[in-house]
DNA sequence: GTTAGAAGTTCGTGAAATACAAACAGCTAT
DNA sequence: ATAGCTGTTTGTATTTCACGAACTTCTAAC
């Protein structure tokens, strides 16, 4: 009765999400024929060789025998976008120093599309679990579970919050983890107050983790860093206390950094 | 007069190469307007604004105040993708022993659309440079002036050979850079009689590097390795060597533990 | 050695999605 | 206050895509 097809704004390009769903659908099957891909996505054979066809000619897609799947066009377009990611360029070698220095696995993240995403991860001589959390795949994750996350969260505007929350929700990984909403402000307040944010076994049990903001001049949240540890090593008090003011201080050396760079960027050198 | 038409095949839709003409016009801006994009690619400013809706939607772009960029969606994938490569999960591990060993720096790399493609670098202790080769951006690049390109080449058939060739022609970057065709194939002949590789400052003056391939079980080439440092160094005979054995031996490593991997799937266990 | 079946590929054609241009809205700077 | 930039919206013509059947190639079983 109501008119559907009134193709509302902004018009979206249904080759383009077929093209991506295809992508999407690589990645699930870890590559796959074209058979395997018509009758996962509900399309035509034909129709997906040609996504296919278009995607290899594009070098997105590579094809072995008779199996497509996402070429390294990937990696390099990805590491590209990293690099012009200041917080990438300018935190890097802190957040090596910060793993040498505390022994402990140090990480620098960034929010996107309303979750957390790793930009980069090192492990400390004394890190547990071997290289496992350094080698193991990372995915975008939930911002309300990891002192990453929970750092990038308390900076950010209240309806932002609010809008993740909507969006995502609050699973819970451990019995630790905040579930409710206004818990979860509660906690951000105690993080804006205090300086720095805490993952008490909230994500991974027996893990807890420390995490600090950059921010820009203007106050807006770019991303965080963190030291995380065993619980056993990382409550004792000493430890504890050292631990926080070589985030913090981390955290504010890369802050100082990023912005004069921005500030460069405002007043340009001419050439 | 003549049909022109016809529609080759295979088919290739216009609208997804466009999305991803897009893609590559915001990396090449680094970010870019509505108004600037359509510019470059020639649109007008609906369909630009219709195709960074669309990616915006679907992740891969981000819009910060009026201009778009390319998001972490692309590192995220990327590093899925580099993850499914066995060269880089059995690889890594032994690469970082390798430069940990050798002090120079360490590479692996495999071959992707003709051109090398970087999947892990690590500096050891004495690697020259501090950190520029290991932080700089990685871009896929020609096979014909790198160790590990060398050593890939070397065991390609020889019309996918020439086939690259054809594609990409063997542009120099130093006066050492192997610019005919025939002097490139002499060259990947002494490659497979001897075993490894050798770039001797034909991409970087001053720098040499020592390159192997490793193989599958069928003898296809799924990559190589290299180690490199400057030339005063690299050139001490009995230095030289030891390098040598050392690259030559951790190929076989990777080599022996990539194929004892690929033979299980040969041989599923059943859960 | 032949054949049934399942894979990838090609192609003609109707249906649907996209490209265009012009109008609109929002902002900045003069 | 307004001219001239942005980004955004929308109606419509037309290009392009989706479908399904036919074709090809390969494998495996009889």
């Amino acid at each position: 009765m109501a008119d559907e097809h009134t193709n509302g704004s902004p018009r979206t390009l249904k080759t383009v999400s077929r093209a991506f769903d295809v992508v999407r659908a690589l990645e699930e099957l870890d590559g796959a024929g074209v058979t395997e891909l018509a009758d996962h996505l509900d399309l035509s054979k034909s129709v997906v060789y040609n996504y296919l066809s278009t995607l290899r000619e594009e070098k997105f897609v590579v094809k072995e025998g008779d199996t497509y799947q996402l070429s390294l066009q990937f990696l390099l377009v990805g590491e590209y976008v990293r690099y012009q990611n200041i917080l990438y360029r300018i935190g890097k070698p802190e957040i090596e120093e910060l793993a040498e220095k505390t022994g402990e696995y140090a990480h620098l993240a960034t929010e996107q599309h309303g979750l957390g995403v790793n930009l980069y991860k090192v492990s400390g001589e004394t890190a547990v679990g071997s290289d496992y959390q350094v080698n193991k795949l990372q995915r975008a994750d939930y911002l309300h579970f990891s002192a990453t996350g929970k750092a990038i969260l308390a900076h950010l505007p209240r309806e932002r919050v609010n809008w993740i929350v909507d969006q995502y929700g609050l699973p819970a990984k451990t019995e630790q983890t905040i579930t409710d909403r206004e818990e979860l402000f509660d906690e951000l307040e105690t993080v804006r107050e205090r300086g720095y944010s805490l993952n008490d076994e909230e994500e991974i049990k027996g893990l807890q983790a420390i995490g600090a903001p950059v921010t820009n001049r203007h106050g807006r949240v770019l991303g965080s860093i963190s030291v995380s540890g065993p619980v056993r090593r990382m409550k004792q008090p000493e430890y504890h206390q050292n631990l926080i003011e070589s985030v913090v201080n981390t955290a504010n050396v890369i802050e100082v950094n990023v912005n004069m760079e921005e500030s460069d960027d405002e007043f340009p050198t001419f050439s």
